[in-house]
DNA sequence: TATTAGATTAGAATAATTCCATTCTCGTAA
DNA sequence: TTACGAGAATGGAATTATTCTAATCTAATA
């Protein structure tokens, strides 16, 4: 945490106490907030933030490579502070997303003539599963009606 | 395609003239539409179909695994109406999507300790690069009027 | 050909995200 | 310190994608 706010000071971005909370939120936070947790969280500390402010915030942060946008929720983007290439799994019922370390890098090269036609950046898996949880809740609740659980 | 309608039929679903029109749009098609795409497409030929109708198709073709949902595309939803497993690469500037058949489920197991926590059902890969068309492009244009000529 | 379950429609509602104009403030330079 | 200016925050409107609803229609079959 430390250390990233000398990087944005570094990088010549103001530390107001909006993006402090933001930071302060984010950092080490692994339950994969949107940009909605994330407001909703910093609104009872500062009941004036905007949503707009988080979307800059995050945005800035997606940039400078601090945070990382993760598209595997249809529904809307997920942030995840961790920047360490690694990949995720959601439960097809309840929408919690885990992450995944596993390397697989060497293991899911592009083939020759998507490479030759798209300049690679980089990849990232979404494994989708079935939670503990939502396997023993499955018993007797119907997906609907999980929906509905949903924070 | 002929399969499909009788699938269709087999499914006890009823084949409307607009139901028609979005089976012959998907049939084949390689371009990884939109719901937004389908429908701008499908109103040239049924000026009154609605939003709805896409909606309600695509959700029952996803349902009867007739269609793909592509979660690649932070903005949207795409279809793609070739259910082989596969995986897609999406260019970071135009969000073109191409189609990558590689098989690389031998490769990609999941670790044990998420094994544990979730029943797998699936995944899918998400590569990210720069098109060729992008890649002569970006030497002149900058990314926020390519945004622009996306269609 | 009458029936009816299921499909279509327009439009409203919702949700996520972006945009904009105004006001504010952090960080720096005097 | 203090004043300044670039960048940030704000509220609210606007956009975009998607879902819902209630009324109307129609494909399929008896």
């Amino acid at each position: 945490m430390k250390e990233l706010i000398i990087k944005y000071k570094e990088k010549g971005l103001k530390l107001t106490p909006q993006r402090l909370a933001i930071l302060n939120y984010l950092d080490g936070n692994t339950s994969h907030p949107s940009a909605g947790d994330i407001y909703k969280h910093i609104k009872r500390v500062y009941p004036t933030v905007s949503f707009a402010t988080v979307y800059n915030t995050l945005q800035v942060l997606h940039e400078k490579g601090e945070v990382m946008e993760i598209t595997i929720d249809p529904q809307k983007k997920h942030y995840d502070p961790n920047t360490k290439a690694h990949h995720h799994i959601i439960c097809t019922e309840c929408n919690k997303i885990g992450d995944i370390f596993e390397d697989y890098s060497g293991a899911i090269r592009l083939p020759h003539h998507i490479a030759e036609e798209f300049k690679p950046v980089g990849n990232h898996i979404n494994f989708y599963g079935i939670c503990k949880k939502c396997q023993n809740l499955s018993r007797y609740v119907s997906k609907r009606e999980k929906q509905k659980r949903r924070d």
